[in-house]
DNA sequence: AAGAAATGTGAGCCGCTACTCACACCACTA
DNA sequence: TAGTGGTGTGAGTAGCGGCTCACATTTCTT
């Protein structure tokens, strides 16, 4: 549980030009070709540091993966945090969110392939941990703010907040896999064809129609309607 | 396009019992440790054969891992099939399926933990074709009975198949991978605590519930609603 | 200024492992 | 029995890449 720290010292005291050099080639070599694939002398190169520098920075390799997952998780948090406003409705804030989640498949893609990246890491890789720290927040930002709309009569009653707002979190997450790594790409042009990609609209529609019912509807509804 | 073997004839003609224990040990290993970290020579040696016959089945090591894969997905595909009845409605369905990966979680992890393997592999590792292999079954199957269903009035009319298919098969495809891999167990238990492994029916309702509603409720209802 | 401590270098070590190959064995065929 | 072609072996090779370390340079301390 004790927060370790995946970097040394130095890396604290490096220059700001080093330490972001090192974070920008690390995160474009990790996301690209994943944790065993990426080579450190390539990306010593493409940072325009000596490996034996970037080793007083990090002990291991897996050290400076997890940094730049760190790195590339607190990027995206900010992007997709800064769409919603804590205001928003909870339609509003998915129409939001999946807007941001579409329009960061271009440039920023490399945060989420990093982040598909760390999706298959096991115990011993220090997966809880990373779990806690990259899922945490959406975690609970999604519960309370299902719970105070559950409340607040804005949604259905009858519903498991942990559960729902799990389920939200994993139709997000996926759609954010969906627009960028090339498995989830495949797999969503298998079920809605090609044009999917060139149809943003089609799939804010869809979405949106899936999750307002689901979080509107209660069970009462559905006996009503059965006879 | 060309519908590529990756494995070589040797392997078609090899003794049914090599050719089991050099899968079984394949999959374990592959799923335990993932692509690049697996050993071949310690498959072999696991698969109580020659590193030598090996690469008599296999040109390389990417192909055995990809004739796993294949052989894995079979496999699951049987577990998963095997428990829905084409008669079935939707929501049974989705209740068949949910009690099924919930079973799977035990001994046939390994199954599910390379389907999650698969899932960050890019173009160049050929990730379309495995996608189309692996998914395309669930796409048209799912596509079809749900198309199905709407035709018959049985769940909402104004969806769009495919789309509401993908969201199906998202939610249920994490749920696999919440219940077996590493990463996604933690995920799971930041969102709805660690006792979610030891009480499997409240999954089942409250999905069913999720499900259920979306499904069920046309746009018009919403409306209705709003005042 | 002198010394200590930290920053920075990169050629090269060395462990690991995907893959080879020369050879042995076996099953046919003629 | 000699020849062909497949099956099976596992010690060995080759090369890749994570990491080190002896050394140079800069910065801090006194």
């Amino acid at each position: 549980m004790g927060e370790r720290v995946y970097h040394k010292e130095a890396f604290d005291r490096a220059k700001p030009e080093y330490r972001d050099a090192v974070l920008t080639a690390g995160i474009a070599e990790f996301s690209e070709l994943g944790l065993e694939k990426a080579n450190i002398n390539v990306i010593a190169k493409k940072a325009g540091v000596s490996v034996g520098l970037l080793y007083k920075y990090f002990e291991t390799k897996e050290d400076f993966f997890i940094t730049c997952v760190e790195e590339a998780t607190k990027t995206l948090e900010e992007i997709i945090d800064g769409v919603v406003n804590s205001d928003d409705k909870l339609l509003v804030r998915a129409e939001k969110l999946i807007r941001a989640i579409q329009a960061t498949s271009g440039a920023d893609s490399k945060y989420v392939k990093l982040y598909n990246e760390i999706t298959r890491l096991s115990g011993n890789d220090g997966a809880a941990e990373l779990a806690a720290k990259v899922e945490g927040l959406s975690a609970s930002t999604y519960r309370n703010f299902i719970e105070a709309a559950r409340k607040s009569g804005d949604i259905r009653s009858d519903c498991d907040t942990a559960m729902f707002a799990f389920f939200f979190d994993t139709l997000l997450m996926t759609l954010q896999f969906s627009y960028t790594c090339d498995y989830y790409r495949e797999r969503l042009k298998l079920f809605c064809g090609d044009d999917i990609f060139g149809d943003d609209e089609r799939m804010v529609k869809e979405l949106l129609k899936f999750i307002e019912s689901a979080f509107t509807f209660e069970h009462a509804d559905v006996k009503r309607l059965e006879h």
